[in-house]
DNA sequence: CTCATAGTACGAGAGTCATCGTAGTTTGAC
DNA sequence: GTCAAACTACGATGACTCTCGTACTATGAG
C-alpha cells in the first residue's frame, strides 16, 4: 500500500525518518535480526559509506534489499544513490543524540558475542 | 512442541538460559515489544522483585504470561514462584557481564523517549 | 473442604516477517 | 545503441508472533 510506484522517474531520493520519528522499539527490532545486525557491524567499522553489494550476506538480493529498507525505515542508516550503487552509512549522530550510548553498547555486545561464539 | 506437560506435579522450578546461552539478538527482540519494554522498565526501578499481577498491562492475563515467558527465555529476567505469585527480577549482573552497558542504555533511551513523547 | 487468587495450557485467529524467484528499472561503460 | 551491474517491485510461501478466551492447576486463607 506504500506508494513505491510514485518514485520520481529519475529521482534518486529516499525517504528517511526524521530524528523525532525514530522509535526505540523499531530500532531494537531492526537490530534483532542476525543479518541486519551483521550489516550494522560492518558499517560501524567502515571508514567510507558502503554499497549494498559489498556485504556478502547469506541471503538473496531481494532479501538484502528488504533488510536495508528495514534498517533505513527504523532510522539506523542513511542511504543515497551513487551511480548504480546505493550507499549506506550509520546515522551515528542522530542515534547518539536520541539514545546516547545505545549503538555503542550494542556493537560492543555483538563483538563480545562473536568472539565468544567463535565469530 | 516444548515439553511443558512434563512440569513436575509440585515442581516450582522454571527453566532459565545459562549466561553462555543468552543471545544478543534474542535480548534485543525481547526488548523490541512495547509491552515487554514496559515490564522491563518497571522492573528496573523496583527495589523488590515483583509479581506478574502487579503490572497493570493493557493485555489479557494469557498474553501477559506469554510476554513474561519471552523475557525469561531470552535471559532478561529471572522468575520464581512464591506462593501463588510468580516473582520476576531483572538479571542485571548476568546481562552486565555479557553485554556491558546495554541494559542501561536501553533504559535511558526508553526514559528519554517516554519523556519526549509525553509518557 | 471451600473458595478466591495467580498463573498456565491449549487452541485459534489475525497480522507481521524473512525468504525467495522472476521480471523490471536505472545507471554507467563501451 | 548495447550491455552488464546494481538494485527494485511484486507476488508467494512458510514461519513466527501477538492476541484472545476458555478451561485448568496450584497455592494459601478461612
Amino acid at each position: 500500500m506504500t506508494p513505491r510506484t510514485q518514485t520520481p522517474p529519475t529521482g534518486r531520493e529516499l525517504e528517511h525518518p526524521a530524528p523525532e520519528e525514530i522509535r526505540l522499539e523499531e530500532v531494537l527490532h531492526a537490530l534483532s535480526d542476525p543479518v541486519r545486525l551483521r550489516i550494522v557491524r560492518v558499517l560501524a567499522v567502515a571508514r567510507e559509506d558502503l554499497a549494498c553489494s559489498g556485504f556478502d550476506l547469506p541471503v538473496s538480493k531481494s532479501t538484502t534489499t528488504h533488510h536495508f529498507r528495514v534498517l533505513r525505515e527504523s532510522g539506523l542508516i542513511h542511504q543515497c544513490y551513487r551511480g548504480t550503487a546505493k550507499m549506506s552509512t550509520l546515522r551515528r549522530d542522530d542515534l547518539e543524540r536520541l539514545f546516547p550510548g545505545l549503538l555503542g553498547s550494542v556493537l560492543t555486545a555483538a563483538d563480545r558475542q562473536a568472539e565468544r561464539l567463535g565469530g
